[in-house]
DNA sequence: CATGAATGAGACTTCATTCAT
DNA sequence: CATGAATGAAGTCTCATTCAT
């Protein structure tokens, strides 16, 4: 899940930069990706020179989050399609619950910094490739199945996910998850064989500079 | 569309204070909500002391960009109910084009501070709730209409409005658009009567404290 | 002798901006061009704050100080030519008392940063440029009047008045005096007409990028 | 050339105390007595932790290459003494072409804390006194030849040499040369039976606080 | 009143030094 | 012993806010 250099890292060294990793995703979430480098530091135990031995600027932080969260997605997208027994259920489950997703949306939606070091890191890129092959597998077996409608693409499908994921404007839990209950059906409503869309469908390769 | 206390202000101090919230406005979407004040003072071409003898902080600045906004969506609201021919057509009309309620989104959005802010004044909680009343007669409309399904309330196309007007991921201006357009024909499919949405109808007052 | 647009800024400005450049003065010849800002805020009394809203960054101040620094060698050269009776004595006076001289010539010296940075700056430039040619007519008079070997040049000169410039290497005070003294004599004993040198004369050209 | 103590470390040790001198020399010379610690280990081909436990902090660091440094100057002039066929030209000898006396040089110019360092060390201090003596019986050797102005001493050499050894201030290698000839013929003849010098002959323990 | 200068707290980043592997 | 990871103090710089002109 992460690149290949890092697996040579010493076994101490590698906890550290998981736990900075983790502790950044958590942060950024709370407070958006323009926190204070001391408070990831702080949430990771460690000190911030080791934080920044790992990852020399705010920027190499975010890519590095953004690689990782990547890499989480694409797991949970091939083992939808893998498990679910049909692709119509691969998405829906896809659509329901991508919570690592949910990091990568908020970043990329929220400062204009993440943003371009997202759209830059080309190991971010492949992963964004990767994950869309997938999608449009499980797009194109919809469509088969009769489930989907058919002027849709899975580029159409990855702007659905991340407008369900993005966060719902409400602060208490339960409500927050009905909410995306209630527009997660209304949308798979809407994505139902039905009167047909404005536009060409959305290709995944339109999103490939999102 | 501003408090009173703002009326009796000179005419040229009336000037500063649009002015300021024209550039905050500007700003805040550009750079988000913690943009320097004196990028918004130089864009309001007054200089900082001028600002802040406006606004003593920044979150008094944020609300009365907050104030400001929700008055115009409110406007914006009312016209639509008021002009279109039917209460179907004046909902597609504020999901389609609400360029003024964009701004709020992304604000209470993007950054823990400008949602508490929000949250907290009174005068924009009024406007709220003056906008969800508008929107719950639409809603009601719209159902005795039979063009919308009657398990949603007037809650449900809130969160459906602010999840269609929250930055599409496209930098593309016309590829945003047409995203757009495409997302809001899915939603508007799913809106209309159809197979049951779980939970209970979010209701206006849900939303409350967002 | 400071850039134009100073000579616009208010009157307590003015006097913090004189402050400034007068402590970092002090303190480049202290501490060398890496010394704490802070240092020199405090030398002049002046908070961080302000010394950044005057100069930018470090470069801005090395160059502040090296043109108000080079504007003060000119003077000195040209009231040097003005004032002496002979084109000898003016030389004889520029090589013995350019204090003002001394500090960036340790500027240059000591620091990479600082000699790219006075290289660089075109204001700076264009002291030197002025300086040399005062030195070339010094040079020149000095030669008609016999008193000047006559394979010399005003760049040999400036290599001259750079070696008796530098830090004299004793921290006594008069021993240092002293020093440079002896040393005067012997250089100018040296700069008689008398055996030939080695090379072709130093133009002042050839110093243009030092 | 070095200490005792370090006559007793292992082959190995050895190379790498060696090899830690050789790159602090480099990096000293390029960058300055302030370089950072690890680009000198990198250059060394040792980890810090193998620098750190040869040379405690950076002044012992400092010292160690001081010392070395010293030893060389000390060797040079020996042989300058040795193999030279006059005391002048060996005086001459020396004031061309001491390079490893130039980096001793910029150390203690450049730097405030290598200064200290140098002039506390004992070793390094006697390593001076005997470089002193050689110069001494040079400088007396010259008079006696009738080369040699008698009114100056070892310490006024020691000057001499300090001037020249300082980096001129030309980018280009070539130039610098030339530079550096020219000024060396300057002061040789400026160094001849001449013009009575002012003040008191420098001699060498004048200088041993330096 | 408007202006923009000054302040200083706080965020970012670097690096000397220590210490676990 | 060698290594390079971790630490945190210290320096750079930014910007919210106050205040003199």
């Amino acid at each position: 899940m992460t690149a290949d250099a890092d697996l040579r890292l010493r076994a101490d060294a590698r906890r550290n930069r998981d736990q900075i990793i983790a502790a950044a995703k958590q942060v950024f979430a709370e407070d958006g990706p323009d926190a204070p480098m001391e408070e990831i530091a702080r949430r990771a135990c460690v000190g911030v020179g080791t934080l920044y031995r790992r990852f020399p600027d705010r920027e190499a932080l975010i890519r590095g989050v953004a690689r990782d969260n990547f890499a989480a997605v694409l797991t949970e997208a091939r083992a939808a399609a893998a498990e679910e027994p049909t692709s119509w259920k691969a998405l829906v489950r896809l659509l329901s619950r991508s919570h690592e997703l949910q990091l990568s949306i908020h970043l990329s939606l929220v400062s204009p910094l993440a943003r371009r070091v997202i759209r830059e890191d080309p190991a971010t890129g492949e992963f964004r490739h990767a994950i869309l092959e997938v999608l449009d597998g499980i797009v194109h077996g919809a469509q088969a199945e009769g489930m989907l409608r058919r002027d849709v693409a899975s580029g159409d499908i990855a702007v659905v996910v991340s407008m369900l994921l993005r966060p719902m404007p409400h602060d208490d839990k339960n409500m927050a998850e009905m909410i995306r209950d209630r527009m997660l059906t209304i949308l798979l409503d809407g994505l139902r064989p039905g009167s047909a869309l404005p536009g060409r469908p959305i290709t995944s390769d339109k999103l490939r500079r999102p």
